[in-house]
RNA sequence: CGGGGUGUAGUACACCGGUAGUAUACGCGGUUUGGGACCGUGAGAACAGGGUUCGAUUCCCUGCACCCCGACCA
């Protein structure tokens, strides 16, 4: 994409009504806009990133047999109240509207009840388990405060799947296959290292449930890491009993703030009772369904990422996730040779954002590249080709190096691999 | 929802009970051209309502919005 073309501008100063490093950079950047508090537009370059994650959780989610499908935002009461969820005393996050024909209607701010009341349409049969739908959606809760810019939002973006098994048993194997492609997300879209399996509460079906939390002050949780052990647990449901039972050294723990990313939980017949939402066994029994849902903030995670990764000069995106690979750069007046290599990168698949703009100086451009922070800065200049090519340079290395033109593609490819 | 803070050009900030200023961004002209370069010039603003006052952007009240702390987060 030529920056040309791009209509969002990035800002020199952070905006006064955002304290969250997230929200500031993202919004200098011209990632997202924010529309009100808790509220943010995603814009193109920040659409680009999304994009990136959403493509990453769905082949993990379809590694692991899950299908996509997509819930109705509206839902509609009566579903809600075999749930006993209904209820604005025991649910205060609801948005809540009529039909013009007076009927109440909410809209989705979790998605266990559209899932079951589908998902009894179609069981009937042990051989019908198990099966694993999920969908990314936009889901809206009346937060009391929003906060910490894309971290707690009151509309947000969020791929929520949901396990459908016979028992425990059938539950625990894809549970367990759950929390791998857990992993494999949070390691792919960069924060792996930063990112631990955290025991919380479980609720009635199991004793714990398990938390995605990624390291970060700007968290709103606590959580003791067991670096050995690569576990953690959260404040909430830390005492000497769960430490003696999951075998963490009191001595051997940090306390940390951290991020829920993430999150796995066994669910029981929750749900599946209040729906009837049962199968007939071998025997012909009626048993309630096993389920358990699994969910991660997209729109989160971008903020996450920002927060975790970013520098003093501006954001610092994971390859994996970055808008475009490559940040070309023209310098000066005459842009042929850029533009040729503008072609060349199109040509080979890597996605390039060229920076073909007329009459802005260097020092604005390279401001503008460390800002957005696309993995690698390639500049093509009078300059850089009378040192033999162009220069490129990783968004996190002091020095660039000058690699010849025709050499940049085999270079470009080799690094970002 | 309790507490605290803030509302002024697109953005970030000043000042002031009596003509609202600077930077940046933007338009135009020119000089520049490797880390947000410079000169000239132009356009652009007081959250809303009420009150006090000769006069309110400034002081007071109410509302609204935004930020932060806490509570909440099934």
């Amino acid at each position: 994409m030529r920056q040309s073309q791009l209509f969002t501008r990035t800002k020199r100063e952070n905006p006064s009504d955002e304290e969250a490093k997230n929200a500031q950079l993202l919004i200098r950047g011209g990632f997202i806009h924010k529309e009100m508090a808790g509220v943010y537009s995603i814009l193109p370059l920040g659409y680009r990133v999304m994009d990136k994650i959403i493509a990453i959780v769905k082949e993990e989610m379809d590694a692991i047999g899950g299908v996509q499908m997509k819930t109705s935002a509206l839902q509609n009461k009566e579903s809600w109240e075999k749930t006993n969820r209904w209820s604005d005393d025991v649910v205060d996050v609801w948005f809540k509207t009529k039909l013009q024909s007076g009927s109440e209607l909410g809209l989705s701010f979790t998605n266990e009840e559209a899932y079951s009341n589908i998902a009894k349409n179609f069981v009937s049969s042990y051989k019908d388990l198990p099966f694993y739908p999920y969908d990314f959606k936009t889901i809206f809760r009346n937060e009391t405060r929003s906060k910490s810019g894309m971290l707690r939002g009151r509309e947000f973006y969020w791929k929520a799947l949901y396990s459908f098994s016979k028992d425990l048993a059938q539950h625990n194997m894809f549970y367990e296959k759950a929390k791998q492609a857990y992993h494999n997300v949070f390691k792919r879209v960069g924060i792996g290292e930063y990112t631990y399996i955290t025991f919380a509460s479980g609720g009635t079906f199991s004793k714990y449930s398990h938390e995605f939390q990624t390291i970060s002050e700007a968290g709103e949780d606590t959580i003791y890491i067991d670096e050995e052990k690569g576990i953690a647990i959260n404040k909430e449901v830390f005492n000497d009993e769960v430490l003696a039972e999951l075998g963490v050294d009191k001595n051997k723990i940090m306390e940390k703030k951290a991020i829920e990313t993430g999150n796995i939980f066994s669910l029981g017949s929750k749900f599946s009772e209040p729906f009837e939402l049962n199968y007939k066994n071998e025997n012909g029994e009626d048993i309630p369904v096993f389920m358990g849902s699994y969910g991660i903030g997209i729109t989160r995670l971008i903020g996450t990422v920002v927060e975790i990764l970013s520098d003093d000069k501006g954001i610092v995106w994971p390859a994996s996730i970055a808008p475009f690979t490559v940040h070309l750069v023209a310098l000066g007046e005459d842009m042929s040779e850029a533009e040729d290599v503008y072609k060349e990168l199109n040509n080979n698949g890597i996605e390039v954002l060229f920076d073909d703009r007329v009459g802005v100086t260097a020092g604005e451009k390279f401001a503008d590249a460390d800002l957005l922070g696309m993995p690698l800065r390639v500049v093509v200049s009078k300059r850089s080709l009378e040192n033999g090519g162009a220069e490129v340079k990783g968004r996190t290395d002091s020095e660039s190096v000058i690699v010849p033109v025709n050499e940049i593609i085999s270079h470009v490819k080799k690094v970002i691999q």
